[in-house]
DNA sequence: ATGATGCTTCGAAAACGATCGAAGTATCAA
DNA sequence: TTGATACTTCGATCGTTTTCGAAGCATCAT
């Protein structure tokens, strides 16, 4: 098959409303069943399944098998990048006119999961304190901790060893938000911290969407510990 | 129109054989006429201008009325920035088996444009020759020039003060290659270095694609001013 | 076993989009 | 003005894709 041939499949895959709702649903990161995937894009499970078999088969979703259910998540980081940068397009321009938002769409903007790190005001104002503290100190394509970042991290009970130890994947990388316009922290670390914020109860998932909210607790841990002011 | 609806439709247009090829053809940064973006996808004049209109409705390009031409470009940097992640997913994995590629795929991945600033091995070595000389220092989201690298820009002609002095557009920023999986210098400096490359004759771009060769002259001269060995 | 659940395959109906011939508009060159 | 070029609009055709009902498989609960 010829490359523009590929490019074409890909790019048509992502552009069906239904398959669309569903790449959307999987953008946090996590594996759901046919069933809720079906449920979330508003068709039958006959449908879902065979739009599910056609992204699988073409490199985007991957699948688990677990007793009678089929857990499908995105392939790779790759994957949720492009649908990122998709979504960035599709988003209204934040610029023109201050369009009215649904409180939804609000909670959005504020702090949400971008396949598996922070996105969001929450997101960028994280990534915003750890640069101006000198704990992070990013090249081009890998980022590193600084020796103040690595002993951060450890007292917060991060071990970035660990992280660092297994290769294949990028520690540090931006991540262009689509409401925010600018970057945040993703890479292993992102996820980390994503998952450490989580664990302690800091963050909370908003029932049903990746929109996330910061806990009270949450609020004085992130500005006690790592200096984020959340306007 | 919901959110999911706009990016649905986004990936849609990009997912035609017909418009993908267009795309592709316009990554360069050049404006083309609807003639030769016809000819290009191998479709009929009436075809691709029903294709044009419909991406250019969607913002995906902008269009420049000159006579009796029409040129179109991409609409923006995110656009491009957009094709890029397609491309990777759509790349053949290169981990994978060593397939045969034709000798126009070699040049490609030796050297091309991608939409104003180098890419490819030729685009890596110079940005990574760059950071290993200090000459770039670049943070999450805006790069800076290092004082020895405004030095050694301003000896070979490119004004960064003239650069940084055109707000609205980043200065630096990674954007990650399909072909070598590891990001190139983009953003204004990246242009700028791209054009300066061209102006000179360093580089020439191959008969009808986007490839560019390093001529002798340019080999020389990357190797002796910026410190660049491609292999 | 028996029935329920999760998911897939099959098949047919319906909707959609791509395509191009033909005709129309705008610009240029004499 | 006349003819040529660049491009768009219209209209009709044709192929693809989406969709879901119905039936089939696999797994689980009892």
């Amino acid at each position: 098959m010829s490359n523009n041939a590929r490019f074409a499949e890909i790019a048509a895959l992502a552009g069906d409303p239904g398959r669309a709702s569903m790449l959307n649903g999987l953008m946090d990161g996590r594996a759901l069943t046919a069933s809720e995937l079906a449920q979330l894009a508003g068709i039958t499970a006959q449908t879902a399944s065979s739009h599910l078999t056609r992204m699988t088969e073409a490199g985007l979703l991957a699948v688990e098998k677990q007793g009678r259910h089929r857990y499908h998540r995105l392939a790779s980081p790759a994957v949720a990048q492009m649908i990122e940068s998709i979504m960035r397009l599709a988003a209204p321009e934040v610029t023109a006119k201050p369009l009215r938002t649904g409180p939804r769409d609000a909670a959005l903007r504020a702090g949400r999961t971008c396949y598996d790190h922070l996105a969001g005001h929450l997101g960028v104002s994280i990534t915003d304190a750890l640069i101006n503290a000198g704990h992070l100190d990013l090249g081009l394509d890998a980022g590193e901790v600084t020796d103040s970042g690595l002993a951060l991290f450890a007292r917060a009970g991060i071990d970035v060893e660990a992280l660092t130890a297994k290769r294949g994947r990028i520690l540090c990388r931006p991540c262009l938000d689509w409401s925010e316009r600018r970057p945040h922290l993703a890479g292993a670390i992102g996820a980390a911290l994503c998952s450490h914020c989580f664990n302690n109860g800091w963050i909370r998932r908003l029932e049903g969407t990746r929109a996330v909210s910061v806990t009270p607790n949450g609020q004085r841990h992130l500005r006690e510990t790592f200096g984020v002011s959340l306007s």
